[in-house]
DNA sequence: AATTTAACCAATTCGCATATGATTTCCCTT
DNA sequence: AAGGGAAATCATATGCGAATTGGTTAAATT
């Protein structure tokens, strides 16, 4: 019906004139293909395969149940926790936590605000007042997040929580094991302490080395034996 | 109707019961407020009290719409792409990769294989080779994918691509306006082969230098004014 | 007077209807 | 008989309303 013999030519011409003139005005998802087909007056087949070579071509992006949008795609969701957790283990999430944590902090010790100085004192004195191992581990959650905070960065913040959330996922049911037993060790204390007297001093270094020998302490504890060797 | 006296204390030992057992079960879901009170034989006010309690102490989780779980909360898996990017601008991401990325080149400096110095160097070709603009993104973008997979840390491949798309949701619509220009600008080339060859010689600062030189580069060319003027 | 009970609120999840791109089948034209 | 288009079908994703759940307030009961 649609005169043929020109191979779908006319669909692409029309379909790159329709893309160009939505492209100007600002808009990113295109009708869907039988509404499209109708509209160009070109058959659902030809409009498929004008469709088939700009993805190919990497100008439009598809998807089941979605519909067909310009550019580069719609921004990949899909990189959850679950995601990154799932092919890693806790050696490698150590490692990054020694590798981001102590920037994090350099960039704390340039940008905390005297409240967020505040709020780390608070954490450090409660630190010390958790009677239970879970108490404690939630507070010095909350210490580690309130220096990424302190960073005054959002980005920075929301790499943060995922790397947390990842290295919760990871090493589930290994803290669980210990159970309610009170933290009688003080090794963290201190080191906590040097990190946030860094940042309040605007020591941008000193808060790095710090946060990286907290961390190097901690990595020491999580291997299982050889502690009663030390 | 309940024996009023004891404060509620009863209800406390008994949802501590019904904890250890289910948590001995496995199950980290417990019934609704309303069930419960019921199947516990307290009233909700008191169970409340008694989960208050938990609450505080950490050993249960709760939250509207969902339920109250056991442990320290159902994993967080909602820390989207859009939520950090919904509350932070282009300066914060620039800033976020300057500080992160050059610690992921030294990284990859350190852990590179001979097989991930050679994709490197193939795409360092390509970008060369890029007749479009879109075209060269790409291959930019997977060059510094590339960098970060040779950290041969999954955790920080996943936090790059978590700044990646944050980035990409960002400055989303800054880049479409240039339309198809050719990348006729040499800059980036010689940064990309430095950071490249100091990743192939385990220059670990060496790259991470390249790498912060690289995005400052990057950096200054988003400042939208004054290019003339260079 | 105090606590239990019920009612209401806000946030979340669940199920079903709808929308969409992909695929297959059928039918008409030539 | 063959080719191509139109319709039917499938798998996946979204939207919306009902039901669920923790949090809060008011009424009722003892």
């Amino acid at each position: 019906m649609e005169d043929p013999g020109n191979g779908g030519h006319a669909a692409l011409v029309q379909l790159q004139a329709y893309l160009a003139q939505m492209d100007h005005a600002g808009e990113t998802r295109l009708p869907a293909e039988r509404e499209l087909s109708e509209s160009l007056g070109v058959s659902r087949g030809d409009l498929r395969k004008a469709l088939a070579v700009l993805e190919k071509d990497g100008r439009i992006w598809r998807h089941v149940g979605r519909g067909t949008f310009v550019g580069s795609g719609p921004v990949e969701e899909t990189i959850g926790i679950s995601e990154i957790a799932g092919r890693t283990n806790p050696a490698d999430v150590m490692r990054a936590r020694l590798i981001i944590e102590p920037e994090i902090a350099r960039e704390a010790a340039l940008h905390a605000t005297l409240s967020d100085i505040a709020s780390m004192r608070q954490s450090l004195v409660q630190t010390r007042e958790a009677v239970t191992w879970r108490q404690y581990e939630n507070i010095d959650n909350l210490l580690h997040r309130q220096i990424a905070q302190a960073s005054r960065n959002n980005v920075l913040l929301g790499l943060f929580d995922v790397l947390n959330a990842v290295r919760r996922t990871v090493v589930w049911g290994r803290l669980r094991s210990e159970g309610a037993r009170p933290p009688a060790d003080h090794h963290s204390f201190g080191d906590h302490e040097r990190i946030v007297e860094a940042i309040a001093e605007r020591d941008l270094g000193g808060a790095a080395a710090a946060m990286r020998l907290h961390l190097q302490q901690v990595e020491r504890r999580l291997i299982p034996v050889r502690e009663a060797a030390e």
